[in-house]
DNA sequence: CGCGTGAGTTGACTAAAATCAAGAGACGCA
DNA sequence: TGCGTCTCTTGATTTTAGTCAACTCACGCG
């Protein structure tokens, strides 16, 4: 398996403003994985030795500490991962898991540096790249500090309607205890936290929502643009915000 | 005030492996100004037109929502902030103020980028000093998700007398309040931990703390190098790790 | 010297979240 | 079809952190 130039390597903004030369020396190292669900790609401590881009499926990005664990993140197509890690070329802080099956995409570590180091351009298109995570980290640690965890669920739901077109009715990408992981909190709480959102006209049925009192929600929830990336999904290269494609930040509330 | 050459500038990170050449461009655009304690530097939703280097003194980076307010880190001398917002040219999403007497640098926005187009040493520069800043985030989350906060004291304390030396007498460099901000909890809960960790042989008499039962203390803290950075404090030129250097880990638990 | 201010501590109380336990429903598989 | 597994939910309980209030102490200042 090794695709040079799948369309959907060239339509990542970290490719988008570089020369096809260096593009090509790049992915031209690439290999095209297919994992299993439940796979740990990486795990925390390791080295890292490739950049990971993520093509299809769901994975998760966690910390571990005395058989504790917490979710940092979901990643959904197109996203990168580690990419600090390699740009360092230091060990991992994070493990990576899937959540389904998943295409990846793996771009060696080495030349990623190596053409960082011969195309300014590739190096500021990198860069822009981790400011993204960054600050969608930055958006994650507000996110969890600031509020409680119902106002997480319900901006979560905000931000996941916003993203999906902004119809009353949202489907949940992610099983709900997965969910609960993701907004720092454990399934009964999630539960619970639904049912109080009932309260603010939220209807569960499975995985289908439907916010009946928007502007309830609304006033509950605060949303911030300084919290939640309210970035509509994928208008293929919006150019401006690099932070809108980059990695971490196409979950809701948590990012 | 305006100085193109000081040597603290000169002993960043950021320029150590940058042409003399890129390095007076971009410091050329430089302003030294000192600042008052307790001034805000910069709002949270500001647009970012510098990018800062903390040369003297301390300063924090706060985050905001609904007259709730957090503490995401404390910076101390040399270190850089807001590059993220700065590559990306956005919008700041956390407040900066300053704790004490500063003495800042501030480096033109569009100098950085300009110059990061142009010489790809410096842009990889950049690339290294926000990846470091990016595992400076993670290592926080993990430490707030992941452990109680009478464990983020215990490893705090270890880290900061790992970082002074390794004595068993440390002294704490912010006053209590400040510490209970930046360990996510309230002063308080702060003087509770302190009381607790008695029974670690942790003997507290102002700032001057001694760390009496050290096996204990690692016993119940668990110091984990995917969390707690113990870089050693300042051999200028560490070069192999930029992350020790980089922006926010020179804090003890929390980065 | 006396006083006001503010940091730090301590205790009682409240709020929020995790944990424990049990049960309902969905799904895959023999 | 029946069984086991797993998710999700609900309730009771515990743990943890935040809030409120009072008090001490050190410091600066008139």
């Amino acid at each position: 398996m090794r695709p040079t130039d799948t369309p959907k390597v060239r339509a990542l903004p970290m490719f988008a403003s570089v020369s096809d030369d260096t593009s090509n020396r790049v992915t031209g190292t690439a290999y095209l994985q297919r994992f299993p669900a439940n796979t740990t790609l990486l795990l925390e401590g390791d080295p890292v030795d490739f950049l990971y881009v993520l093509l299809e499926g769901q994975v998760e990005l966690q910390g571990t500490w005395k058989d504790k664990e917490t979710t940092l993140t979901i990643l959904r197509p197109v996203s990168t991962f580690i990419l600090a890690a390699v740009v360092l070329d230091a060990d991992a802080l994070m493990s990576a898991r899937t959540l389904e099956r998943c295409e990846i995409l793996m771009i060696s570590g080495d030349a990623i540096r190596q053409n960082m180091a011969e195309d300014a351009a590739f190096a500021v298109a990198i860069s822009r790249e981790l400011s993204g995570c960054y600050r969608g980290l930055v958006r994650t640690i507000k996110n969890q500090k600031l509020r409680g965890g119902v106002e997480r669920l319900a901006n979560y739901l905000l931000t996941l309607r916003a993203k999906s077109g902004g119809g009353e009715n949202i489907h949940l990408p992610h099983e709900k205890r997965v969910l609960a992981a993701l907004l720092g909190m454990t399934p009964e709480n999630l539960s619970r936290a639904f049912a109080t959102l009932g309260g603010y006209g939220v209807e569960v049925n499975g995985a289908d929502v439907r916010l009946g009192k928007l502007r309830d929600l609304e006033r509950l929830a605060r949303p911030d643009p300084l919290i939640d990336n309210y970035a509509p999904r994928a208008p293929l290269l919006a150019e401006a915000d690099a932070e809108i494609w980059s990695t971490e930040h196409q979950r809701a509330g948590a990012a």
